[in-house]
DNA sequence: CCCCGCAGGTTATACGTAAAACTCATCAGC
DNA sequence: GCTGATGAGTTTTACGTATAACCTGCGGGG
């Protein structure tokens, strides 16, 4: 640790252990294996070790014409579900030696520049969310490994995709909802034209189709309208729902999209003089921090933001190394909370 | 935009103009007045576009010794407030061709290794919250231009501070409660050995003290309790709060040091009967979504989280230039919503 | 007329690493 | 005693860029 001057390189490792610079790299990298003696392994190690090396990473990635480094693409680390996204990616990734570059959509408008422009660094692979749109063209045309989260699993463009079970979790929702007695259910879209959400509009609607006539309990078959929000935000929730709900016949549960929305959305029934649940039910998706904060806490779909992420790494990492990608459906889990009770006679 | 074949290198795009590939270098940093003609110039610039070159940063790093890249160390991004600062600091980063990369501590856990050793590349310089204890010592031995976020001004090892104007938050904060009516009032702090927090149970402390005796109204002096949760979280704060709010006398306000613990503690006290803010108002920090999420909206101090990331950057690009490096304190503001009331005769 | 200065370049080199190609003993086998 | 293989390294080169040092005409001043 003789932590003068200026960082040592191979060659000084090299010099300390009284061996080529050719020798350390070899070393350092564990590929000695019959080529270097154990005795000289041990003695470059203990350079190494003493004087503080470290790899000059811009070396490496010149010569191998790799840098280590993924891009993950999504809307926005304000949204605590990216956030989340990219914890689960980023520990995967060091447990790899691999690199995150994040490249957020700057504040829902387009981006500044093409991803490429502003990546620091040659990459190696992407990982998007569908949900940034304003990327995905230029990312298609990379020629770079693709991962998509949250989208597709047909898009030719990605080499794999994870996805959360969508479908099941609204299958939860509604048998939940059903079971409470509720047969006019309305749908808080979040009015982005991604994947995700056009896809819970299609896991619900198959959801309901899938109710046995008369529901459940052989009352009448449950009714659906569907409202977008104008933005994904407790603010753009609160608008959506006092529109819904102010229509008739009133509905009795609303299915959001996003725990923001439904936060908003129980606002809305508050302001009208309704009570949550007794009045109305509202459940949510994604299980952020918010859910537990509000008041009645929120029933809510809870996605494995973490997981998602770990898992769009795993499959980058097979993708790099040859391997052939998975292309999970992870598990979601319907957490019934205060925001969601029986349905009074209306 | 021939755009087949590997990619094109500084000497491609040299050949494509007929000059030399140092003329290109020149060309295209913008460093050939004097020394290129006019001519040359454009001739160069219209082969790059054509051939859609860009260089390639490890080379430039190699090359250059720096890497333009800074490290941000922040607690967590799951932490909205951290993913603002984030936003802002790779806002100006993007302005000045700096790349960011974020060390993260895995979820409050020290780190699984030391900064420098998961750090993609040589780093140019860091900003780093005080927060992020974990990483802070190994962080004043790299050398490195440090710039500290919410921190000590006279922290010698950092060569900048960006902080916000704690002191005045807590003044606003004390100035409206008095200004209620409220003389008890308690402290919940988020029991985290760091001078953020430690800052603001200090201005807080300093905002009482200036008090002139009696409040201005000329009611008895304001007394204080504090406690410290154990989490920063909702959770901890409700815990906290219930315990706060179980002593005798009650206090009729509590401040709280985040939103989250301010949301936690009117759960707590809707769980124990009273009302907020008719029985006691709560007041929180940062102005995160969840304060006008939950009802009542949270009164609360907004602190200016992209600017203190945008400020971080640019004071250390302000090092990095070797110019003077600004230590700017960022002006806060009160904003009073509906978790803040006149205090009802005790 | 010669040398200078300058515009407008070019050549050569270094950055630190990885890896292919090469060296050089030693030793087994015939 | 010579061949070939093997172990244990070394030498050399390339990656793409930035920049210091070097050329080469050409017009003007002395």
């Amino acid at each position: 640790m003789t932590s003068a001057g200026p960082r040592p390189t191979s060659r000084d490792v090299a010099r300390a252990a009284g061996v080529s610079q050719a020798t350390v790299s070899l070393v350092l990298r564990d590929k000695w294996h019959g080529r270097v003696s154990p005795a000289t392994v041990e003695s470059v190690r203990a350079a190494a070790r003493e004087l503080g090396y470290r790899p000059n990473l811009a070396a490496r990635s010149l010569r191998l014409g790799r840098t280590r480094t993924a891009l993950l693409v999504v809307p926005a680390l304000t949204n605590e579900f990216f956030a989340r996204v990219h914890t689960g990616a980023a520990r995967v990734a060091a447990e790899h030696d691999l690199g995150v570059v994040l490249y957020p959509s700057p504040e829902g408008v387009g981006p500044a520049r093409d991803p490429f422009e502003s990546a620091r660094a040659t990459l190696d692979g992407v990982i998007a969310s569908s949900m940034a749109a304003h990327a995905l063209s230029a990312l298609r045309e990379g020629g770079l490994p693709l991962v998509m989260l949250d989208s597709s699993p047909d898009d030719p463009a990605a080499a794999a995709t994870v996805n959360p079970d969508l479908a099941d979790g609204m299958r939860q929702t509604v048998a939940h909802l059903l079971g409470l007695g509720h047969r006019r259910i309305a749908h808080l879209t979040a009015g982005i034209d991604s994947w995700t959400f056009a896809g819970r509009a299609r896991a619900l609607d198959a959801a309901l189709a899938a109710t046995p006539h008369g529901g459940p309990d052989g009352g009448p078959p449950p009714t659906l309208v569907r409202t977008a929000a104008a933005e994904l935000s407790v603010t753009g929730g609160l608008r959506a729902a006092a529109r819904l709900l102010g229509s008739r016949p009133r509905p009795t549960a609303l299915v959001c999209d996003d725990d923001l929305l439904a936060a908003g959305a129980c606002k809305a029934a508050r302001r009208l003089g309704l009570r949550v649940p007794e009045d109305v039910s509202v459940t949510g998706f994604d299980d952020l921090a918010l859910a537990t904060a509000v008041e009645p806490e929120l029933t809510t779909v809870r996605l494995p933001a973490e997981e998602i992420g770990a898992a769009g790494m795993h499959a980058l990492l097979a993708v790099l190394d040859g391997r052939q990608a998975p292309t999970p459906v992870l598990p979601v889990q319907l957490v019934p909370r205060g925001s969601s009770g029986p349905c009074a006679a209306s």
